[in-house]
RNA sequence: AACCCCGUGGUGUAACGGUAGCACAACAGGUUUUGGUCCUGUUUGUCUAGGUUCGAAUCCUAGCGGGGUUGCCA
């Protein structure tokens, strides 16, 4: 803020509401005073966007050295409530900001608002309106032609005040008048045409009570607001820019201290609504799991996912202040906090898909504490000690048994590093009926302790691991975006925004296996789960025992590219597709043996997206959901079905054949169809299957 | 269609009328006991057309494109 403060001195580099600013303070208009307010209506939860709000208008205050009021711009009793007002306080102060004394409320107002509007009608500027709400719209006009004079416009100044006092005894029922300001039904700008200043509501408001029947507009209320408080600066976003003229002629006809309403642009981000309407949408229809679902972009939401109070800052700041209206990269956003969380989160060992590794050599009944760093970004953070026995779990990733070249994890034969322990060398893989690795018998080198092998051999992997005997039992939440696509709006003809859900947005994992260090993790602390994430305890659901943790965000994971690059559908290198059975066509005859078959993994997947293949006139590309994963395939059904016909149903897939280039894209599985000369019809599943589903 | 606002790489943003820069993303390398971090490099940009000027992303005009506005919501 220091080094900001230099750069504000010359105006250079300067955003255009620090350039206004530095403006105001040049020619004396505010005596250089600078004080601003967040006004949020109690009415929902703060999210990402509002976010960006409190940083311009607290951080403009600090920067030069003004203050910044928390006001609730609480006018409408029927939307607004106490649990929004108490979770905003919250929010807001968990985000780094104080307001001080300074916590203020619209609603405290309402008496000397009552007698300005009084004081407008006795100006003549105002007056009671007697037409419905159809009626006054009616009048109105349209966007290009004028509208019309009301018919109680011209009621003398006693009839006015009279009427007002009466509605403001609650002798008018709701919506039977309201009060009016005169300025011009012909106004190119809407709202100078003769805006609503006061409506009729008898409603119970949350801390007011009944003591009003009569509630303010907001465009009349909000500068009388900051014209109580002395605000210099009214900072609010682009769409209030049409109602500045409203702003400011409220504030001269009443001759009162006069604010200057600067407009900025909202946030947006990739892969994410903003809007409260359906941010309410997404909780109503439980298509999360509430307000502060940890997929939510409220701050509560992102607080319980383990985002850091500095990330968000640090990225509202690098967003900047325009007023173009702008979409932010989301990627922007986990950048910001990876850079947070890797200075400061401890680093723990934590096994997500656990493999059993038997040592083979290493004494039953040992324990060895081995010492390991907390923090290598930070050397004060300390060292903590790690139990290694015979028996250990390792990521189920990090084995394959037949490995390409790239990969340097654990193999047969192979050997690797376990992080902060020895050098392991893997003897035999063991299996189950079904073929399944379920454990790894590995031999130990007893003189690589601390990882090092004395004649200098390299080992190019390094595996996180968790003694199996001293490992903690937890759930896993993994978390990825909510939305399918960058802009969640882009829809098919009729449908929302909630069509665009990204169906695997939470994968919950049972059976985790953590380093024992980790059951004193208090929600709060975010973790970085070595090689795999950042990772949060749940500030609802773990508890000692019974623990759960949230992925705040992934590593970034260079081998998921690189295995991406090589094969397709082998990425992320989950579960290792079985060589392609030689008769996986469904139309063949020939006759194969049970065996063989039991070799196909059919599966069920959710058709998402389908398109034609250029130069190929019988293809079909699709993306389908195996609920596990997303994977395209090409089918050869584009004579028979078009591609909007096939999205959304649910085809049954051979789901383990190696991936195939067909016409020149590939194809990571075959879809089961009945065929004759004349017709194809796809294999489809109905009912309450998902995706992913084996066909058994 | 009327009024208001806004147009700089894929994205977000800088540049008193004077070398179009930074960050993210992507890609390629290097270091590494986290395929993390870190380091180096590469690719990509001033909406269009006129005008003013020695010189325009910047000033002017027009066009084009995007957003906002027809609540007794905020």
């Amino acid at each position: 803020m220091r080094a900001d403060a230099e750069a504000v001195k010359d105006g250079a580099g300067v955003d255009f509401i620090r350039a206004a600013i530095l403006d105001d303070n040049r020619t004396g208009r505010f005596q250089q005073r600078v004080h601003t307010r967040f006004p949020p209506e109690p009415n929902g939860y703060l999210h990402i966007g509002h976010a960006k709000a409190i940083c311009i208008d607290f951080g403009m205050a600090a920067e030069f050295g003004g203050l910044c009021n928390l006001r609730f711009d609480d006018t409408n009793p029927a939307k607004e409530d106490q649990e929004y007002v108490d979770s905003i306080l919250a929010d807001v102060r968990w985000l780094g900001f104080d307001w001080d004394d300074r916590l203020f409320f619209a609603s405290d107002y309402f008496t000397q608002m009552l007698a300005w509007a009084e004081d407008l009608i006795r100006k003549g500027k105002a007056y009671v309106c007697d037409l419905t709400p159809e009626q006054v719209s009616a009048h109105r006009g349209t966007l290009t032609e004028p509208g019309k004079d009301s018919p109680y416009r011209n009621r003398s100044v006693e009839e006015n005040l009279d009427l007002f006092r009466r509605m403001r005894a609650g002798e008018f029922p709701d919506g039977s008048r309201t009060l009016r300001a005169k300025i011009d039904m012909a106004s190119p700008n809407l709202n100078l045409r003769d805006p609503v200043m006061y409506r009729i509501v008898h409603a119970e408001h949350h801390r007011q009570g009944k003591a009003w029947c009569i509630y303010p507009m907001y465009d009349w209320a909000h500068g009388l607001e900051d014209s109580i408080e002395g605000i210099t600066h009214s900072l609010c976003s682009l769409e209030y820019e049409n109602h500045r003229p409203l702003y400011d002629w409220f504030l001269d006809q009443l001759g009162i201290y006069h604010p200057r309403q600067i407009e900025f642009s909202r946030l947006n981000l990739t892969y994410t609504v903003m809007s409260k309407r359906k941010l309410l949408k997404l909780v109503q229809e439980g298509h999360v799991a509430g307000w502060d679902d940890p997929r939510m972009p409220t701050l509560s939401g992102l607080r319980r996912r383990g985002y850091t109070p500095e990330a968000i800052r640090a990225f509202c700041k690098l967003v900047g202040v325009t007023k173009v209206d702008s979409t932010t990269d989301v990627a922007l956003l986990e950048h910001c906090l990876r850079e947070d969380l890797n200075q400061r989160a401890p680093r723990v060992m934590a096994v997500l898909r656990p493999l059993k590794v038997v040592l083979e050599n290493f004494p039953e009944g040992t324990v060895e504490w081995l010492e390991a760093v907390n923090n290598p970004e930070n050397p004060s953070a300390g060292t903590r000690k790690v139990p290694m026995t015979r028996e250990l779990y390792i990521e189920a990733d990090d084995f394959l048994e037949d490995p390409p070249a790239q990969f340097f994890r654990l193999a047969p034969g192979r050997e690797v590093r376990l992080r902060w322990g020895y050098l392991i060398t893997c003897r035999e893989a063991v299996k189950d009926a079904q073929g399944n690795v379920v454990e790894l018998r590995c031999t130990y080198d007893p003189a690589t302790r601390g990882g090092n092998a004395p004649d200098g051999r390299k080992v190019k992997g390094t595996l996180h691991w968790v003694s199996a005997s001293h490992a903690l039992t937890a759930e896993v939440r993994l978390y990825d975006r909510l939305f399918l696509k960058e802009d969640p709006e882009e829809t098919a003809p009729g449908q929302d925004f909630t069509s665009n859900l990204n169906p695997d947005s939470l994968e919950v994992l049972a059976g985790c296996k953590l380093e024992p260090a980790l059951g004193e993790a208090q929600p709060g602390t975010t973790y970085q789960f070595e090689r795999m994430g950042y990772f949060a305890a749940d500030s609802r659901d773990s508890r000692p025992g019974a623990l759960v943790f949230n992925r705040t965000v992934p590593l970034r994971d260079t081998w998921a590219k690189i295995a991406k690059k090589i094969a397709p559908a082998a990425s992320p290198a989950r579960k290792p597709a079985a060589p392609a059975p030689a008769a996986a066509q469904p139309e063949g005859v020939a006759l194969i043996g049970i065996e063989d078959f039991s070799r196909l993994a059919l599966r069920t997947a959710v058709v998402l997206e389908a398109e034609t293949v250029p130069n190929a006139d019988r293809l079909l590309k699709l993306q389908i959901d195996l609920g596990s994963e997303r994977r395209q395939i090409v089918a050869g059904i584009a004579a028979f079905y078009r591609p909007e016909e096939v999205v959304g149903k649910t085809i049954v897939v051979v789901s383990n054949l190696q991936p195939a280039e067909i016409r020149g894209v590939t194809s990571n599985g075959m879809l089961l169809a009945a065929k004759t000369k004349k017709a194809l019809r796809l294999v489809t599943v109905d009912g309450d299957i998902g995706p992913g589903a084996s066909i058994g």
